[in-house]
DNA sequence: GACGCAAGTAAACGATCGTTTACATATCAA
DNA sequence: TTGATATGTAAACGATCGTTTACTTGCGTC
């Protein structure tokens, strides 16, 4: 599953920069950025350490290029918003899909220097373009309450572990979201 | 503002932990449990380091205990249900009120074992509490529900910094949190 | 086919951190 | 007063981590 240098021939520098970026995708939403350590990094990449300081410039480097590669705020502005509550938390329940972007913006949470990266990423690739498709003189409030509605949900499904239906999302508690985020639009 | 062993006599071993205690919540806070040094600590609270392992017997320790003076389910609990959500959100944002808990909550985020110690004592000091103070069928949604718009609030309020107004409390959100509070004791 | 450079590796460096150890001193009972 | 003990300090230990350096190896080109 994991892709390493292997599955290509041995010097590419291009698949090399690939493989350390997923793995750090992954490394980083696993442990946190400071647990994280670039030898868990590069050895999951299959790849030296050394490689992380050539070719991304550093630990705090690679999570912005690897943030950056998670985020993606068409997630949530390609949606219709006449249905726009049960298919955004669809797409937050999916489990097919794509790597959620939000563990690596918890990954950042203690670190401050990782947390002002992650903070101005949020704020220009997700936040403002979620702003702009509000569209209207409450834009700024709606963006607010998508925000902590989101940032509750996924904190407690994922981080923390307060009850035995955590891990997955109580059929109660989805219909609550549903309407929660139509709400949000509907306002 | 501090307090450090010099408002008492020197030798007060009592006084000395409360100094270290005292210190640990705050630099815990501000720094996160990773970035929070022995050092920092007890050069707040104006002891020497190796103090913490004499008197906590370790960091993780220290940090336990820190958060468990700070946990107090009693500030949710003994509002009145009829105006809870103005109450509760009266609560969330007086800046006159004692030491929120939550910079602490956040603060074991990125920690593997500081995180472990914080989520049992959030589940048996908050997340029981409000259960059992909600008191019906659907208690552990609304819990459920109860932690997610706090954990929005809290960390879109304190810890990302979005928009201008990200510091204070808009007056539309407010409104908005309010309703919400109160929808979860009324539904 | 040999040369040059890109690509990758191994090992050490330098700093930080939590903890422990050895030592100094203030307090209090006998 | 004196000695035992609690209290506090200074310094070093041992481990981890991000980064850098020196070196090796493989690929493309003339």
């Amino acid at each position: 599953m994991a892709m390493t240098i292997s599955d290509a021939r041995a010097r590419d520098a291009d698949r090399t920069r690939q493989a350390i970026l997923h793995a750090a995708q992954q490394i980083f939403a696993e442990k946190g950025f400071a647990e994280a350590g670039i030898r868990d990094i590069t050895a999951r990449a299959g790849v030296n350490q050394s490689l992380v300081s050539r070719y991304f410039g550093g630990k705090l480097k690679l999570f912005e290029a690897a943030l950056e590669a998670a985020l993606d705020a068409r997630l949530m502005t390609d949606l219709p918003k006449q249905d726009f509550g049960k298919q955004i938390v669809a797409r937050f329940t999916d489990e097919t899909g794509r790597t959620s972007p939000l563990p690596l913006m918890f990954a950042a949470a203690a670190d401050s220097e990782a947390r002002a990266v992650a903070e101005r990423l949020l704020r220009d690739r997700v936040f403002e373009p979620l702003t702009q498709w509000f569209d209207g003189e409450a834009a700024h409030v709606k963006a607010a309450r998508f925000m902590m509605v989101s940032i509750g949900f996924f904190t407690y499904r994922d981080q923390l572990r307060l009850a035995e239906f955590a891990g997955s999302v109580d059929p109660a508690l989805r219909r609550w979201l549903e309407a929660e985020f139509q709400a949000i639009v509907d306002d």
